[in-house]
DNA sequence: GTCTATAGGTAGATAGAC
DNA sequence: GTCTATCTACCTATAGAC
């Protein structure tokens, strides 16, 4: 099984612009990591600019691929959200440093960038989840919340451990393996305190 | 009133390194936006990663004492979460590219710069407000939460929101001013959502 | 303290041999 | 397709005049 060298490169992207971000990122330390020559990514890629592109958009479509996956299940509401919540934190406990990536970036890039993103056929859909929330509130099953907000939660409650887990670590004073136990016991701290918040 | 040319170029610095972060500011960039010359930046502050550390210890330190000032507060729990998520929504809102800014910096400069910090005489405390929720707990006025968890989940229902702002925005498609509307109604909905998801 | 000029180093990109 | 060598641009930092 033979991985061709445009693989080979996007492999080794992926993980120095993950860890560097966009512009502490070299070519070289790609190069390095790919074990191939510098003058092959431009062959390859044409630009510096280019190649995270792709690097880029890889990681958004697969993160949206699977977001949506989940939003549009044809599930109950507290079964989604707790199918949800351990989906998204498997992806994250396995790509610890992805979610800081790529709020960096969008942060950096500015507006055109963004744009951009929002005009490619896969990106993020909360609709279902949201039009569900709204049924299960006009229903009475559950309080009256503001849908938006309640998904805005459920990422919040998520995804921003890990991307503060420096500073969080560093007060907290434990190592990587507390931390990472830490995450693991709360997935279902996550689940019952989003039940509790909105069961009516 | 003067401003002194150090406060001038620590100001401009301040926007340069939060808009840009650290790799990609340019002390020429922080020269202009100070209104001064570039050798300036280093009769005062000797080199850029100097010039970056003064701006960060001075962003982090008013960052701990405004949280530690809440944290330590004699007040009750729920007028506690209340009080803290007020004021750190307001600070977000005044400063909407902080947290990114910090959290981003402490996940690329290293292990090293984050003890560093932590060796600081002010830093975060959450200890206070962690023994006051054991106590709660303890007394069977709240549910059973685990502390630690509850203060996560605190900062993280406040800070993501701004951290992924251009993600949501860009998936909403709301301008700027809806958006800052939107986090304005957060304030109520963060506290509800946590006073229903901790009541005993 | 503040400026101009420039040294010194590095990084992205290209040319061209194989 | 893959490599070596090099160009060009830019950026931090320093030297030195005022």
């Amino acid at each position: 099984m033979e991985i061709s060298t445009e693989e080979k490169i996007l492999n080794a992207a992926r993980e120095v612009f993950t860890q560097k971000g966009f512009a502490a990122a070299r070519m070289q330390e790609i190069a390095d990591k790919a074990g191939i020559n510098k003058g092959l990514l431009h062959y390859y890629f044409r630009s510096k600019n280019k190649l995270f592109h792709a690097v880029f958009y890889e990681v958004f479509d697969q993160f949206s691929l699977r977001i949506n996956e989940v939003f549009g299940a044809d599930l109950p509401l507290f079964e989604k959200i707790e199918a949800f919540v351990d989906q998204y934190m498997d992806t994250l406990i396995a790509n610890p440093a992805l979610p800081s990536f790529m709020i960096n970036e969008l942060n950096q890039k500015g507006e055109a960038f963004v744009k951009e993103l929002m005009s490619r056929k896969t990106k993020p859909n909360p609709l279902p989840l949201i039009g569900q929330i709204q049924m299960e509130v006009q229903a009475g099953r559950i309080r009256a919340v503001n849908p938006f907000h309640l998904v805005l939660n459920m990422l919040s409650l998520c995804a921003f451990p890990f991307i503060a887990r420096p500073l969080f670590q560093g007060i907290a004073q434990v190592d990587d393996e507390t931390y990472l136990k830490l995450m693991e016991s709360r997935r279902q701290e996550i689940i019952d305190f989003i039940h509790n918040a909105i069961r009516a």
